[in-house]
DNA sequence: GAGTTTGAAACT
DNA sequence: CAGTTTCAAACTC
């Protein structure tokens, strides 16, 4: 290394950087350093502009549109030139001028970049989302270096990725590489200084980069690492962005990444959206991160494009896939990510983020094509294998939360809010500090994505549907016929439709509104954004015979949390949630996957018209018992107008995510324990209590994949009152329901329930994530539930509302529908009703009023009057009154004397009756 | 991997 | 609404 050289040049360029970041963030570090080569380089200034291009630049479409930011761009270039000169170290004096050698440097950096970008290929290849949206955008640009020079901002942002890539991944030939490319990642480290200065602490970098990628700097790296120490910036930043951006597809990880700004991927379209939109919020937390992640992305994307891979080679896997359409669909996907995740991670990020998201969203909008988002498919998943789906979106929650603790210290609130996985992935991470977040974000999810490989699965989400179905059927057909084993770590399912074209609800993708991807084996399938418009008339036909017909078959009641918690514990918490329509085995028993409800780990219930029922989830006897018992407590603690002091403490938001916990604790002890733990396993104890007490919790559960995010908000009304809450989620969770719930509110809860919560199901969410993120995306625990579903439909929902595909998720108007949501808040209460009384109906109907099946009874009638009435009152706002009138009593007893007490007591007097 | 079984979906 | 057929997954060998 040319140190002394180096070293000017270095710290000139830390300086340039800092300064730059300074201008970007006012506050940031201003060190004499930084004060000194401010004075030194006039471009300064023209770099925060250009930061500031950069990452508006990135909300719109990224890549593509460089255009605007030339100007910008080029001055950052200058720099960069300085930089990059002095990153090559022989070339210090052509910092100073840099910009006469700007051309140059672009030349270099344009070699550099398709070097680094073919190890960056290599590398993102690892993380396939990476290299897929990369692939996707070299369509775009063909020529990295011409891209550069046109959009000094893409370059550096290409450059930046590349480092970042290489630094996140370690690709270390791409560092080797780069070299030239130093210059490049010189300016992107001068950005994320930039950043960093705010954000100093946060950069880990150093470190861990030494530890991670000793190839790469040889020259480069070490000249960054100088440079960053000068300017006492770490580097990490944009490592840490590389990572997440690489682990995470297109649309997560350019989001996560924006948030964690760990994300190694970055997809290059939507990535870069997510991150300007991110960064501006995030700028707040951390600019620096954010801006880092959005350029980076930008970068990485831009370089893939330009540099190695641009057109044709990046087309690996999406290649298949029109350019446009797969960057609509990404875009698509990151709008739908960005809600989706909000939702994962904590609610201040989500707050943020969703914000931005709905921003950006409008952009992602563009594109209705996709679709996709299965939110019935991940409602299904999750209860068939919540284990399986929830891998994956624990996967991607963890990674953006990661990310984004380590960064913004999301983290913990994600730990919190995320289960046992979140918290075991952000330990792994956390404990290794030193390493570079890029590592343990690879780490990680090579870790999660090995069992299902995460790359399909997260092709599938992210720009998934797109590859999907079209080159990627390499799978098997035997993975598609285990869908249960395939539904695992993707909430993908995979369909062998060779008849009906995947168009009928026996195409397990398209009754869950997802298109087929191309893991599935289906033959001449139409279910694909291609043929967007059959699917939606499809699905409208059918729709109009059964307009349940894509809502959720499973209603749970099971909070994600506990499948969760019971899966990292190895226990299968079996859910409180049923099966609307019921099974109708005769000969499997309902011990067989023939069985939906089994299949859906589900107890059969009053609904099921099986016959010799062993379901070991629940049997439809024990079922009918159990709600019974419930009904009956339910009914005892109306009538002590528990309701209306829980009420009042949900108004005061007393009770919360936590109560439903406790509840759960303490719901045991009450009859239906009793009765569930007669039931069949041991693991039914906890499914019936789950389905009384956590009624409520239930429909938090239940509902959090959508719901959760909602019940944030409904905390402000009550989450102690488990219904409240509920209710709330309930509402936010299906923008569909509220439509529902509206009109079957203002029937009182109708016997529809059944049908309300199917349409809640039904109707698209729109995206249960915007909805979350509108609601609140607070709901922590949920929210991870809810987020990793979500996600994966949220952007192809939204888009196309029409698109059936999303229906449940409700895609058509997810953010309207927010506003709407709450606004109908009686309405969603219906919904939630409908939806808890699918869930709860057993224990709440039972409760208030006959056991026999929802539907007939009509359970909701009964209570909800009174109860309604009260809680209405309480809460005049929402309509959770309705809901909560049932959960109300179904809560009442264990939130009331919140648990034990209350609990003990009622227990007793229970046990006694 | 092929064939059978099963139950839901679709049709009449 | 009930019965039958069709379909694809689940299961078995």
């Amino acid at each position: 290394m040319d140190s002394p050289k180096a070293t000017t040049t270095t710290n000139t360029i830390s300086a340039t950087a800092a300064t730059v970041s300074l201008s970007d963030s006012p506050p940031v570090q201003e060190s004499p350093f930084s004060n000194y080569i401010s004075n030194l380089s006039p471009i300064k200034p023209v770099n925060t502009a250009h930061v500031a291009h950069g990452l508006l630049g990135i909300n719109s479409p990224p890549l593509v549109f460089k255009s605007p930011h030339t100007a910008s761009d080029r001055q950052i270039y200058l720099l960069r030139r300085f930089q990059y000169p002095q990153i090559s170290g022989a070339e210090t004096s052509k910092i100073d001028d840099g910009s006469k050698k700007a051309v140059d440097g672009l030349e270099d950096m344009g070699k550099s970049s398709t070097s680094l970008t073919s190890n960056l290929i290599v590398d993102a290849q690892k993380s396939d989302n990476v290299n897929n949206s990369e692939q996707d955008q070299p369509g775009s640009s063909s020529g990295c270096v011409d891209d550069y020079l046109s959009d000094p901002v893409d370059a550096d942002c290409a450059n930046s990725v590349n480092l970042v890539n290489s630094n996140v991944k370690k690709s270390d030939d791409a560092l080797q590489a780069s070299e030239s490319n130093l210059t490049d990642l010189k300016i992107v480290e001068s950005d994320d200084i930039n950043d960093k200065g705010t954000k100093g602490e946060v950069s880990q970098a150093r470190p861990e980069q030494d530890g991670e990628d000793p190839k790469e700097q040889p020259t480069s790296e070490t000249k960054m690492e100088k440079i960053k120490e000068d300017g006492s910036i770490a580097k990490q930043p944009s490592h840490v962005c590389l990572n997440f951006g690489s682990d995470l597809l297109v649309d997560h990880a350019s989001r996560q990444q924006c948030y964690t700004s760990g994300a190694q991927v970055a997809h290059p379209h939507e990535p870069i959206q997510l991150k300007t939109y991110n960064g501006s919020e995030v700028s707040q937390l951390q600019r620096g991160m954010s801006r880092r992640c959005l350029q980076f992305e930008q970068a990485q994307q831009e370089t893939i494009m330009d540099g190695t891979y641009p057109p044709t080679p990046a087309i690996n896997l999406f290649g298949s896939i029109s350019p446009a359409s797969s960057t609509e669909l990404e875009i698509l996907d990151s709008s739908q990510v960005e809600l989706t995740i909000s939702p994962y991670k904590e609610q201040t990020m989500t707050a943020i983020f969703s914000a931005d998201i709905s921003g950006k969203s409008p952009l992602a909008v563009s594109k209705p094509s996709g679709i996709g988002l299965h939110l019935n498919s991940i409602v299904n998943t999750l209860p068939m294998g919540s284990s399986a789906s929830k891998p994956t979106m624990s996967h991607h929650l963890v990674e953006n939360k990661i990310s984004c603790s380590k960064l913004l210290n999301l983290v913990e609130r994600v730990s919190i809010t995320a289960g046992d996985r979140v918290l075991q992935t952000k330990a792994s991470l956390a404990t290794s500090p030193a390493t570079s977040e890029s590592f343990h974000n690879m780490e990680f999810f090579n870790n999660l994505q090995p069992p299902e490989q995460v790359t399909p699965h997260n092709k599938r989400r992210f720009s998934s549907e797109h590859a999907g179905n079209f080159e990627w059927s390499p799978s098997s057909p035997k993975k598609k016929r285990k869908k249960a084993s395939s539904t695992v770590g993707d909430d993908c399912k995979r369909c062998n439709c060779r008849k009906t074209k995947c168009l009928k609800l026996y195409c397990d993708c398209f009754a869950a509104g997802i298109y087929c991807a191309g893991t599935c084996a289906c033959q001449g399938c139409f279910n694909r954004p291609e043929y967007d418009e059959t699917v939606l008339e499809t699905r409208q036909q059918i729709e109009s015979r059964n307009p349940l017909a894509f809502a959720p078959k499973i209603v749970q009641h099971v909070t994600e949390f506990q499948a969760i918690d019971a899966e990292d514990l190895g226990l299968f918490t079996p859910y409180s949630g049923k099966h609307k329509t019921g099974c109708n085995c005769k000969k499997s028993m309902c011990v067989k996957k023939y069985c939906e409800c089994y299949q859906a780990n589900v107890g059969c219930s009053n609904a099921c018209r099986c016959e010799g029922c062993r379901n070991i989830h629940g049997r439809k006897e024990e079922y009918a018992m159990t709600h019974e018992i419930v009904s009956k407590r339910a009914n005892e603690e109306n009538l002590e107008g528990m309701a209306g002091e829980k009420l009042r403490m949900v108004a005061n938001n007393k009770f919360l995510h936590a109560e439903p916990y406790d509840l759960r604790s303490l719901t045991p002890p009450t009859p239906s324990f009793e009765y569930l733990s007669h039931g069949k396993d041991t693991p039914k104890s906890r499914l019936l209590p789950g389905r009384y007490v956590l009624s409520s919790e239930s429909d938090f559960s239940m509902l959090p994949s959508y719901a959760k995010s909602s019940s944030s908000p409904s905390n402000s009304h009550g989450n102690d009152m488990l219904p409240n809450t509920s209710k709330t989620l309930d509402m936010a969770i299906l923008g569909q329901e509220l439509d529902y719930n509206s009109t079957e509110i203002t029937g009182q809860f109708s016997p529809q329930f059944d049908g309300l919560a199917d349409f809640s199901d039904q109707t698209p969410l729109l995206n249960p994530s915007p909805i979350m993120m509108a609601s609140s995306a607070s709901s922590k625990t949920q929210d991870k539930a809810n987020v990793s579903q979500p996600q994966v439909y949220p952007g192809s929902a939204r888009l196309s509302p029409g698109s059936a595909l999303c229906w449940r998720s409700s895609p058509i108007t997810p953010m309207t529908r927010l506003g709407e949501t709450k606004n109908q808040a009686q309405d969603s209460d219906c919904g939630l009703c409908d939806i808890l009384e699918d869930d709860t109906p057993e224990i709440l109907k039972d409760s208030s009023a006959p056991v026999t099946s929802v539907k007939s009874s009509s359970p909701n009638k009964k209570r909800v009057s009174p109860p309604q009435s009260h809680t209405r009152e309480f809460q005049s706002s929402s309509s959770a009154g309705l809901k909560s009138g049932r959960k109300f009593i179904l809560k009442s007893v264990p939130s009331f004397p919140p648990l034990t007490p209350c609990l003990d007591s009622k227990d007793c007097t229970r046990k006694k009756c």
